[in-house]
RNA sequence: AGGGGUAUCGCCAAGUGGUAAGGCAGCGGCUUUUGAUGCCGCCAUUCGUUGGUUCAAAUCCAGCUACCCCUGCCA
């Protein structure tokens, strides 16, 4: 890991011109606002990545990032949520400054906030029905038309709203609206909502308030109170800028935050669409948000992935406004860097068949040494049970193969791997004619050194029959996206029929007409650390989880 | 009366007027007791498009084109 290697992109170049400028005296400050209405995914990985590394990249600047609850909406978000982000956030290696924040911590700052903007004729409580609102608002081609109760006095609004918090109006029956101009092109601009009364329990306030403020009035006011210099976002919020921006300039506060977009990380083939991820889980198709076959922190934790290769990821895929879809091919590459280094080897036999070196003696047994890393020897090594009858998988011998072929072959050779050359003479077939045991000789003079005139290519996993353990390898596909409409819901129907060739067929045919050339790869590596790669490239990939019942390891 | 964004290799991505970095993928070759790893080499006369300014343009100007986002009392 070179983790002395800093990163720039167009974010970082902002922070270097305002540190070079004397802004925000001297001071660099991001947080990563999630709400808790959710499982972290891949997706947030980046934007955590972004917001934490900045922190670390100007530790001589004191550099800070915050965790912040975005928890303004009390309908979807739960303590289990909140807990399972903070332990990803952890789990990734990252810090956060001070105390977990909440936006509901300032409830009450906003509420005097928002009466602030009351007093100064910029907001105005609307008791309109939510249809007329949205009615009146108008359209791209035209301009909306003002509330009846724009402009209605301060002081009548000031009550109203005063008593909407004290609960006295049903929920919906009226709103905080920002008055800004209802023929702005920009539509979020159209006098915003900044409050409304929702009835309903809080995780962090309880039943404290029946009145909740709006992302948009929280957002910017909750930035502004911690201090933060560079708030992040994704892209959609470009058009929430300027009410990001008018919010704070019409208020007396203290820090002027100011907010840049960046591009969401698209992953080919995979989900994170959060309505999607949430309906995998609570119709059960998955075992929960930690489900392997699922693109959340915690799956990708239970898959095999470590924090590292999710942050070189990230650190790879870079920042910039484009919107890009990037390849599996780059996670992949960052699990198995960080894997190549820190993982011992172990060898593993998943289809097996039997092996019984004929000039053996049946009761010996001796004891040979496996290197755990093939570089890195203070990994030490293990040791192997080498006996008469041994495992090696079935795609490692051939009756006959071309010379591309690097392994067994009837009356060829091949190295068992940190152990003999051996010799393939014959086999036994069962009824249904595949191979039951492969009788094969050994030649002693070959451990440990190349064998005498003549070169042997290949090199195979094998274990021990009688000393091998059972494998428990899970292996999983990863789940994917589909652009093509209705392809989703077919594939939740398909996974709810659990019948996986009928599923990898109907999605090779919904993707036939935009991927023609897609395949899914069959992955062995990256959740288990057998050193053992899949040999041949175009094996399809099965879209459930497989359990592998007869397989072995050393 | 629409507005806001983005276009550089199959996928990401540097580049901010001086003559196209890098990574992934791919393709050759070498090493190898993992068909892994490692190493070496190849891979954009061209930056959505058309014009213009300039000695010089991916970078500046103008016009087109394509795609994304915005009409929740979601975030």
């Amino acid at each position: 890991m070179s983790e002395t290697v800093k990163y720039t992109d167009f974010i970082r170049n902002i922070i270097d011109k305002d540190l070079a400028e004397g802004k925000n005296e001297g001071r660099v400050h991001t947080r990563f606002p999630p709400e808790p209405n959710g499982y972290l995914h891949v997706g947030h990985a980046k934007s955590i990545c972004l917001n934490f590394g900045i922190a670390e990249d100007y530790q001589a600047q004191n550099a800070l990032c915050n965790l912040r609850f975005d928890d303004t909406n009390p309908e979807k978000e739960s303590e289990e949520f909140a807990k399972a982000i903070q332990e990803d956030v952890k789990w990734l290696g990252f810090e956060w400054h001070g105390e977990v924040c909440n936006a509901s911590d300032y409830f009450e700052d906003l509420y005097g906030f928002a009466r602030q903007l009351i007093e100064k004729g910029l907001a105005y409580v609307d008791e309109s029905p939510a249809e007329e609102i949205a009615k009146n608002r108008g359209n791209f081609q035209t301009p909306g038309t003002e509330s009846p109760y724009r402009n209605r006095p301060a002081t009548e609004s000031l009550d109203l709203f005063e008593r909407m918090r004290a609960g006295e109006f049903a929920d919906g029956q009226m709103v905080l609206r920002g008055k800004i101009d209802m023929s702005h092109p920009n539509m979020l601009m159209r006098d915003p909502v900044l409050y409304r009364i929702k009835r309903m329990h809080h995780i962090k306030t309880g039943d404290k308030w029946c009145i909740y403020p709006m992302y948009d009035f929280t957002h910017c006011i909750s930035d502004a109170l911690e201090a933060i210099t560079h708030s992040l976002c994704t892209l959609e919020f470009e058009v929430n800028r300027p009410l990001y921006d008018w919010v704070l300039d019409n208020l007396d506060i203290p820090a002027r935050p100011y907010q840049y977009e960046f591009s969401r990380l698209n992953l080919a083939y995979t989900i994170t669409s959060k309505r999607k991820l949430t309906q995998l889980v609570e119709e059960k198709l998955v075992d929960g948000w930690d489900d392997p076959r699922m693109p959340t922190i915690s799956g990708m934790r239970r898959r095999g992935y470590t924090p590292a290769s999710i942050r070189n990821f990230c650190k790879a895929v870079g920042i910039s406004k484009v919107n890009s879809v990037t390849d599996m091919t780059l996670l992949e590459d960052n699990v198995r860097q960080d894997l190549d280094s820190t993982v011992e080897r172990r060898m593993a036999v998943l289809d097996p068949i039997k092996v019984i070196i004929t000039n053996y003696p049946e009761d010996k047994e001796e004891m040979l040494a496996g290197k755990n890393h093939p570089k890195n020897d203070e990994m030490g090594t293990r040791t192997l049970p080498f006996s008469r009858e041994l495992y090696i998988d079935r795609a490692d011998y051939r009756e006959s193969a071309n010379k591309k072929y690097k392994r067994l072959v009837k009356d060829g050779e091949v190295r068992l791997r940190n152990a003999y050359v051996i010799r393939a003479n014959d086999v036994s077939l069962d009824e249904s004619g595949e191979i039951k045991e492969l009788y094969c000789t050994y030649d002693p003079d070959t451990l440990g050194k190349n064998p005498e005139g003549r070169k042997v290519r290949g090199v195979i996993h094998w274990v021990s029959a009688k000393h091998a353990k059972p494998a428990s390898i899970r292996m999983y596909d990863r789940l994917f996206k589909v652009d093509n409409p209705g392809a989703m819901d077919n594939f939740l129907d398909a996974l709810n029929e659990n019948s996986y060739s009928e599923l990898t067929a109907m999605v090779e045919a919904s993707l036939a007409e935009t991927e023609p050339e897609t395949r899914f790869q069959f992955e062995r590596e990256g959740y288990f650390t057998a050193d053992r790669y899949d040999y041949s490239k175009d094996k399809l990939v099965f879209n459930r989880t497989v359990t592998l019942r007869n397989s072995w390891v050393d």
